[in-house]
RNA sequence: GGCGGCGUGGCCGAGCGGUUAGGCAGGGGCCUGCAAAGCCCCGUACUCCGGUUCGAAUCCGGACGCCGCCU
């Protein structure tokens, strides 16, 4: 996806005040700006306070896609994403109107951004390399090395998630893992430009408790209690959701309630650092530390196509 | 006032003569089909002052501070 069309992307970490920026922009945009939600959790039907999902009413000021996508019960993976992406993004060019990508989700964003070639997946390969990674991991990635050196170097040896993909797509597409791209560490041309949004880590994790808090105020529990106890339940990404997995600790292990949501202020914060992490590296995001020049440079992007937003 | 106990890095917490305990928090890094996931790396701290000793967080004395109990 090489847009010759309006796309910008907002990114950054979790309340860090990217999406009311967003609607806002969206809102004053008079519909020529949608936008399309670059988040793994927001995907699920349901998992709405916790996720911090735009509510009825922002939904019907502003068109927002890549959000409810799949029950909880489902398991949803970056190729999945990429797809929807890519259609939403098609279908809203093809009325005219602008895409603005808003997530802190860094891998689904560089999926559809850098538009990765994600290899597929093999089921009954990785089933017998998952089987052997519990107890011989080395020599797994021993055969990674052998196999595809280039994937081996950019891997750790102890990450078992990653070599038995790596090595999964490599015996199974008869391609090494390392020629289906660069790399993540890699970063080509700006093909959308990417604005940062940041503050002050301890304002965050201030907003991060009091937001969380509030959730809890209205509703979050009954809502993990509902999905939990739909047919399906939640699946195994669902459930790995910030917030959510302490919950249901809470509530199928009978851990402490109160400790639960201390634990689940403690992980958003380590979620935040990660995220960070992700971003910062990645050279071509220009960051901002307040709301107005961030939308002043969307406005400034989306401008530049044909005049497509009036100053 | 007396007696007893304790005083370890941001917090919790072991060690009781000679290795960096460890956990949590925090920080840095990696990762193209679980990514709000997964993985890796990073801490010389023992209240203070003397003493014993080749060597003390560990033993002795004192000071200070906590916590008990007693008068």
């Amino acid at each position: 996806m090489t847009p010759r069309q309006p796309a910008v992307a907002l990114v950054g970490p979790t309340a860090s005040g990217k999406s009311a920026l967003a609607h806002a922009f969206a809102l004053e945009s008079g519909g020529n700006v949608e936008i399309l939600s670059v988040d793994a959790m927001s995907v699920y039907r349901g998992m709405d306070l916790g996720t911090a999902k735009p509510t009825r009413g922002e939904r019907a000021e502003v068109a927002y896609h890549l959000l409810d996508l799949v029950s909880p019960s489902n398991e949803f993976t970056v190729a999945q994403f990429q797809r929807a992406a890519r259609d939403a993004t098609k279908e809203l060019w093809d009325r005219g109107h602008g895409a603005l990508y808003v997530g802190g989700t860094g891998l689904y964003g560089r999926a559809v951004l850098d538009d990765l070639d994600i290899p597929s997946r093999y089921p009954e390969i990785r089933q017998q390399l998952e089987a052997r990674a519990e107890s011989e991991l080395p020599s797994l990635f021993e055969e990674l090395r052998e196999l595809d050196p280039l994937a081996a170097s950019r891997l750790e040896a102890s990450n078992a998630r990653r070599v038995v993909r790596a090595l999964e797509v490599t015996l199974g597409s008869h391609r090494t893992f390392s020629s289906y791209g660069e790399g993540l560490l890699t970063y080509g041309p700006v093909r959308v430009v990417q604005i940062g949004l940041d503050c002050d880590v301890e304002i965050l994790n201030e907003r991060i408790a009091t937001r969380f808090r509030r959730w809890m105020d209205e509703g979050l529990l009954e809502e993990v209690r509902r999905l939990a106890s739909a047919p399906g339940g939640m699946g195994r990404t669902a459930r790995q959701a910030v917030g959510y997995k302490e919950l249901l600790r809470h509530l199928e292990e009978g851990a402490p309630l109160e400790k639960c949501v201390d634990e689940a202020i403690a992980q958003s914060r380590r979620l935040v650092r990660r995220q960070r992490s992700w971003f910062r590296r990645d050279p071509r995001i220009e960051w901002f530390s307040d709301g107005d020049s961030a939308t002043a440079r969307l406005r400034e992007v989306l401008s530049s196509f044909n005049g497509f937003v009036r100053e």
